[in-house]
DNA sequence: GTAAATTTTAATTCCATCTTAAGTTCCCGT
DNA sequence: ACGGGAACTTAAGATGGAATTAAAATTTAC
């Protein structure tokens, strides 16, 4: 689950952002309405958290420009208590919710959950290629040979290809899409988990497999 | 069984709200109309209930938007005497009961059971997964090796994990469910139920256990 | 009012997962 | 065919979520 966090107040950012990680979400975070706008329209978000006071542009403004954009991601809005009419105005501009400043970082993964669940009922779903099965909540990866329960990055990693299969999905965009645009591991660990998971492939006796494009990335594609 | 109590004024919202939790039920307040409705957004609800004099929204408008919000969760509206054509309103509106100022506890306790019936009519059966049986009216832990009778917070997180056997329950879901927003618990609670409930089943002799995803929650899986 | 049961906290240990690092292999241009 | 960079593999080390236990706090029962 991709989500973009757009708040000026820096320490409150990172902490939230903190929060969202630890509970399994790929955060990006941005400190300017602009910035908010042009990341929706480069990226596909699974949610989207507009602070209403921002520098450049206010959050209202944002979401109502990324809808006329035709961005359908589910928004939710973060105001201040004294902005209790920018609450109103936010949802009929067409968030999805809304939440008053302070708020518990529990209610905040609730409502985000609540949020994106719409989204993520066909997410629940299984997805298929070739003959390989990828569960999405239980993390299954199965195909003639047996079956294997992935672990957290594993399945993102898994989940991606499957989602694009013949698409061809650089290093970069793996980093980027789970551990995020702040993330300071090194590219090498997209590598491990992409022979974690030939192997694995490769045991279960799939007719798929981790094709790579030197310079490019990789894609998934079925054999035979 | 998890509810919404939706009343402004704090000293009644109060007492009622503990009652309700010595009842069993655990319960999420809010003060006014829109949190009442943000809150029925963001989680599913067993039953709520609504004044009819509140800030910010009213409660019959907040069952209004929820009602065409496709929130089929019960509702129960609470108006004072001198209010009594809201009360039709109310049922006209989608409410299910209504209940009007002063109230004996009793009463009010009573039609929400009679509220959520419906809804848990399977809950007073048995639940069943592998060799395994909860009795959702006794408490009663049943399998080849002999029974236990579970405590409260014990049996909801059994319940929780058999309605939805091998899907994946996060810690945080545990915690929203069983013990609500308000709760100051810390997340160990849940992995100690976890311990208690899991020594119980191998106790038992089970063939179902409660495997773990590090990361992402717990699933009820049946071995062999 | 005391004992028993339940729930919560706290401290400690454990281990799956993630990351790093270092060595190896593969591909492509020269 | 050789050199270099990109990709791959492997295993060891670090990390942090989860498990366990005991004891404290709270509630319930008698």
């Amino acid at each position: 689950m991709r989500l973009l966090f757009a708040e000026d107040e820096r320490s409150l950012s990172k902490a939230v952002a903190t929060i969202l990680q630890k509970n399994n979400f790929s955060v990006d975070t941005v400190f300017d309405g602009e910035d908010a706008l042009a990341y929706m329209k480069a990226t596909e978000y699974d949610g989207v958290i507009l602070d209403v006071m921002m520098p450049k542009m206010d959050g209202i403004t944002v979401l109502k420009k990324a809808r006329e954009d035709g961005i359908k991601t589910p928004i939710l809005i973060l105001s201040a208590k004294s902005e209790i009419d920018d609450k109103v105005l936010g949802l009929d501009s067409g968030a999805n919710d809304y939440l008053t400043k302070p708020f518990a970082a529990k209610e905040l993964l609730a409502r985000i959950r609540a949020m994106t669940r719409t989204a993520s009922l066909q997410a629940d779903a299984c997805l298929h290629v070739g003959n390989v099965t990828l569960d999405c909540a239980t993390f299954d990866l199965s195909a003639p040979g047996g079956s294997y329960k992935l672990a957290n990055k594993e399945f993102q990693m898994m989940e991606m290809l499957m989602r694009h299969p013949k698409h061809l999905i650089s290093t970069e965009r793996f980093m980027e899409h789970i551990w995020g645009f702040d993330s300071e591991s090194e590219v090498n660990v997209v590598w491990v988990y992409i022979s974690y998971l030939r192997k694995k492939l490769q045991a279960l006796h799939a007719n798929v497999q981790i094709k790579v494009q030197r310079g490019s990335g990789y894609s998934l594609e079925v054999t035979e």
